[in-house]
DNA sequence: ATATCCGAAATCATATACGATCCCGCGTGG
DNA sequence: CCACGCGGGATCGTATATGATTTCGGATAT
């Protein structure tokens, strides 16, 4: 029973090719192109994607059609910034409700990125970095807040290249820092101390990406519309 | 030129309905018969639906149907959590852009305010208080935040009467804050402290809501499934 | 009296069809 | 050579039609 419907199907489809990249930003969603690789009708797809343009991963122009979001600069910038927001304060919450357990498997996790370090696996490490924080999200009291969060992981991830956490010279601060984290809430430290860090640390990796962009690209803005497949 | 789509026509018509109260939580949306009263077809009410529905205002059954989002006492309460959290954040980040002139109307948006307590207009009150916030994040740098700002209030109004911004004993209070926030502003306090004020200013008005509606909600709960019109 | 099953009505879900709009390239005139 | 307008192709927007699912009331059996 409960067969997914054809518009929740034509959701993920998409939703998937954004995620890992194939539909890059700027990649033109033509309805009937979709419609005929899903062997469906038109109507679900323009649901799926209108779905999708409510959640702002998708941009939409009547009557001339979708594409993947472009992110600005300026609005990566923006949506980093909100995430440390959210991400800190959904941090403080639910740190009085973790279990020794919980926090131990935290320490697994950035004693393995610890070690990824040293052999070199920046994808590893990007990856690790996100199970880190998950772990300290879970049993967040508030939904809402994680709600947020999510959101704002799902827009990193349009543009994968920069939602990528690992920058040569940051990381090992990174690790450090995640150790502070956890500590504090062993500690049973101050909500707010705890929400400031966990703030800062998200923080301090925007500047070193920014720092990092900045030194490393050159001065060319390459036009999108790229075709996926 | 320009004509409004139709489903930005029906999203329209159904949103301005459950903003003014018109359709209550637990209203059952009917595509069909929306459709007939906008003159359309259902396709276009399908879509405003969904749309509605990824912005958390309606919720939506596979084959049963949408009506308009029941929130429950502790997603109030996560909701409002959330908007502290997103409001003193914005208020912080704003606060710097503001020029007199601006801080200015707040100001005189905040002696009406003070006005309206003695003349006991406790609707207009509501008002002043949302115009008061709205002139604090006018030229707010983070656009994506103030975003979030506004879902927080769309979603309060759903419920109203819990919107409502006054709350006797709590009120008077509430302006002295606001006050408070505007000098801090002036004086180009710190970030962190504009933040927390602001914060705090809201905060305290959930819990004084939280307080008197336990104290003046008898144990009912009068189950909706109401109709309009 | 109560539980269960059946069928009709209501409603949703999707396909198909057609008209509307926009974009882009080509031709014409300056 | 450039500006302008026109037409065709691509794509969207919506209406209509039909099949699928759920819901609910009533009949029947225990």
């Amino acid at each position: 029973m409960s067969v997914e419907s054809k518009s929740q199907q034509a959701y993920r489809f998409i939703r998937e090719r954004i995620d890992d990249g194939r539909y890059v930003p700027g990649y033109r969603l033509v309805l009937a192109q979709i419609a005929g690789e899903l062997d469906v009708s038109v109507v679900p797809v323009r649901e799926a994607i209108r779905r999708l343009e409510a959640e702002g991963l998708v941009t939409f122009q009547k009557n001339v059609g979708a594409q993947v979001a472009l992110i600005k600069e300026t609005e990566y910038l923006h949506t980093m910034q909100t995430l440390a927001l959210v991400e800190g304060f959904a941090t403080s919450l639910t740190a009085p409700y973790l279990t020794p357990e919980q926090l131990g498997r935290a320490r697994a996790i950035n004693d393995e990125m610890r070690r990824t370090l040293e052999d070199f696996e920046p994808h590893r490490f990007t990856e690790l970095n996100l199970e880190f924080h998950a772990v300290l999200f879970e049993g967040c009291p508030n939904p809402h807040v994680l709600d947020l969060v999510h959101r704002g992981w799902n827009r990193m991830r349009v543009l994968r290249d920069s939602s990528f956490s690992f920058v040569p010279g940051r990381a090992r601060a990174s690790v450090e820092e995640h150790e502070r984290i956890v500590e504090l809430i062993e500690q049973g430290a101050d909500a707010l101390e705890i929400e400031l860090a966990a703030r800062q640390h998200r923080t301090a990796t925007l500047d070193a990406v920014l720092a990092y962009q900045a030194d490393h690209k050159p001065a060319s803005a390459p036009a999108p519309q790229a075709v996926a497949t």
